[in-house]
DNA sequence: AACCTTAATTGGAATAAGTCTTGATAAGGG
DNA sequence: CCCTTATCAAGACTTATTCCAATTAAGGTT
């Protein structure tokens, strides 16, 4: 399983311990999700890192993608039957996801607390992960009227 | 949006109050997923169906699937990227799924708890939704050495 | 520096889940 | 019984993602 960097190690050192390269394409993937926290799907990972690696492919994202979530530099953001979105912030935090504009924000813990608090899981069940996902509308879309999705 | 029915009213009521019609088909796919509680995937449903409805489509058990999804009747439970699952526990829960044999066990929210306790939700976000899942090793699987995946 | 071995990238083909389209059927109301 | 509308079936289609085979790039070694 993931692995999650500390905060002393930067991305290189994690994925040289790894026993893997820190390439110019897996950097570039990488720097698109940490310079603007949106939650891209693949694609859009895709188009904005092409203008830093013209000749880098859609297949080439999806490993990177993957090397970095296997990396745990990297979440999997999944909702719905909607394209996965990837997001850099490896805080524990759940997603909101607004059904207006589709734009996807991130929900911290509240400290000291924990989803066991408030569902009831039989202590048999071994508990590997979570994965939360609120919808509805978002602030700047309950003052306007309807908008189309991005 | 989905209203849910009361429990004085049956699935057939319901499916008349939104004026649609209860089927064959769709009386077979509600029975599937009353039946057998074990969050069948649409070809799973499809294939059990079958055997009350052969000449059933798989088209005709997606659009069952939603109409009685629209009704309220059953809801969609989304894990990554895994096909969908129903499941007609109209009760409010979270789902685990185990890692090993692929089997969903819900589970309940404590009384008295909401989602918000743990999660930090800025008051001007509206919320419609949420959805829960924890992954792990369900009671079954925790003694006996790795199975395949159903 | 040339060489060797393995990792990484690429582009295209392939897959899987789900949706859409179109024509045929069936049901309910008058 | 007729008309209108809902529903169904079969297959074509879409979309996100994965797989594959061939090329390219990197690191370590002599």
């Amino acid at each position: 399983m993931a692995t999650p960097s500390n905060h002393t190690q930067t991305a290189d050192e994690t994925i040289h311990g790894r026993g893997l390269r820190m390439t110019d394409q897996r950097r570039a993937v990488y720097d698109v999700l940490m310079g603007e926290r949106d939650h891209p799907t693949a694609v859009e990972v895709f188009t904005r890192v092409r203008s830093k690696v013209p000749t880098i492919s859609l297949a080439t994202v999806y490993n990177c993608l993957d090397t970095l979530t296997g990396c745990g530099l990297v979440k999997t953001v999944a909702h719905e039957r909607e394209p996965a979105r990837y997001c850099p912030n490896l805080g524990e935090h759940a997603h909101f996801f607004c059904e207006s504009c589709g734009a996807v924000t991130d929900l911290p813990l509240r400290s000291r607390k924990k989803p066991e608090d408030v569902w009831d899981i039989p202590g048999d069940f071994a508990i590997s992960h979570h994965e939360v996902s609120f919808s509805g509308t978002c602030p700047k879309c309950a003052a306007k009227p309807a908008k189309s999705k991005r």
